[in-house]
DNA sequence: CAGTGGTCTAGACCACTCC
DNA sequence: GAGTGGTCTAGACCACTGG
């Protein structure tokens, strides 16, 4: 066999150099990121949904005219990325969040001993807001723009740990209501996946530690000033794009944060 | 070419089915995760030393008597681990805390705007002590052997905003002295490293909110009961074993403590 | 230029799952 | 047994580094 098996831009041809004539940078990538890049498109435009099957390796490998190896890699940093899902002797998953392995990953507060929590959720408010300027400039919408608001308590074991709440742009949750929320069983990013179409691939939290507020106070049955973790998020889709802004007020008297530093 | 290139553990001879009669589990494990082992080994004993050159993967392959292929996807996985580092057309090199790339993995807390800190480090106690029982366990020693304990106050931009307690094997750091934290320029884990042959590969963050008590408010020049975030963490080194327990105390009134979730 | 890690291919066989 | 992902090999060529 020799050069040049594939349909898309050839970063090399047989012999001969690099970059033609003419302007600056070429966009080099390597044929497993442009394969990467394609698999996410499918994943994004929802031709392969969340939870479904994905082709098998060699399936993808024809479609693309590569090699499997090459499906291999991409499908791999897919993988590490958590967008998909290998299992062995079954094929590729699209990843999702109805699952117990998912919940972990968005929720780092554990209690102090015992295992995890019995969650049970109190949604306080929903509401359409015109976006404050914070809030939209973290959004990369327009401040003004139509966002949902949602207030809620998330008590575990019986006592209310967490104050909660949570800016959503209102192009994309269009439909989302309290009772939406209330009757969901299950995860919110479960929620907001299946029924908007919009899958949290990561986040990004800055935490504080600051006093609790009589509002805050009362809603988690604490005395004003008890300290609390302040948890700023910023949620990202496909593509980064912000779609979730959310501040917690985290009670740590009998949880703590986990995090791993590797 | 046919079967058995290897001198490890062959999992499965050419044709013939898998464990033998007699006993259970027969310890499975693929060729590049023996080579990941014996990399770490190498490691682990000092005969690659921080910041060196390990041997080229052509070399390895031959050493271990089995392709490059497989000695890269065990590479691949120790860089993953930031046990190591790749650099192209140079080779792989062995992980090191002195470098600039290194420091942000371990301490997490960033300035609410603005550039990364000038960090400015005051020692004020260092002391052997006999275990309590909470750090010894958490150590895997035995409550009242020798451990080394620090406390220090950091600054950023001139402004105290950690004040933190360390608690180290006495065994491992035997000759740790005032002197030496002080006079050392750069990172502490840096300082451990070279001098004592103990590089940290892992860490476990608990994090609270508390209110700073008066030693401490006195330390960080603010008012008693200042909501503090609390840092406890659990360091690791090759093969898991702990080897540090820190308790650090942030002020969070210009800096949060930043958190990628993915 | 030689040497390194990085990409890509092609083909073999293994472990696991399901029918 | 057929199909999937997982491992391993062997060989080619590329991009980058340094003498």
């Amino acid at each position: 066999m020799s050069s040049n098996p594939s349909n898309l831009s050839a970063n090399s041809a047989s012999g001969a150099g690099a970059s033609a004539s003419g302007a600056s940078s070429p966009t080099f990538s390597p044929l497993y990121q442009q394969i990467k890049g394609l698999i996410t498109q499918s994943l994004q435009s929802g031709e392969w949904k969340p939870g479904e099957l994905i082709p098998s390796e060699v399936e993808l490998a024809a479609r693309f005219k590569v090699s499997q190896g090459t499906v291999r890699k991409a499908i791999d940093e897919l993988a590490a990325e958590n967008l998909v899902m290998r299992r062995q002797g079954k094929g590729t998953f699209v990843a999702t969040h109805h699952e117990a392995r998912a919940q972990f990953r968005f929720l780092r507060l554990m209690p102090d001993a015992g295992e995890p929590h019995n969650a049970d959720n109190k949604i306080l408010e929903v509401k359409r807001l015109r976006a404050p300027a914070e809030v939209a400039r973290l959004l990369d919408i327009k401040s003004g723009d139509s966002v949902v608001f949602i207030r809620r308590v998330q008590s575990f074991d019986g006592a209310p740990t967490i104050v909660e709440e949570l800016w959503l742009p209102g192009v994309i949750f269009r439909g989302l209501t309290a009772e939406r929320l209330v009757e969901y069983k299950g995860p919110m990013y479960g929620l907001f996946e299946t029924e908007f179409g919009t899958r949290m691939i990561r986040a990004a939290e800055k935490i504080r530690a600051v006093a609790a507020d009589e509002v805050t106070a009362e809603l988690l049955s604490i005395a004003l000033n008890t300290p609390l973790l302040s948890v700023e998020r910023v949620s990202y889709t496909y593509g980064d794009k912000p779609v979730e802004v959310r501040r917690g007020l985290y009670l740590t008297d009998h949880h703590h944060y986990q995090n791993e530093l590797s």
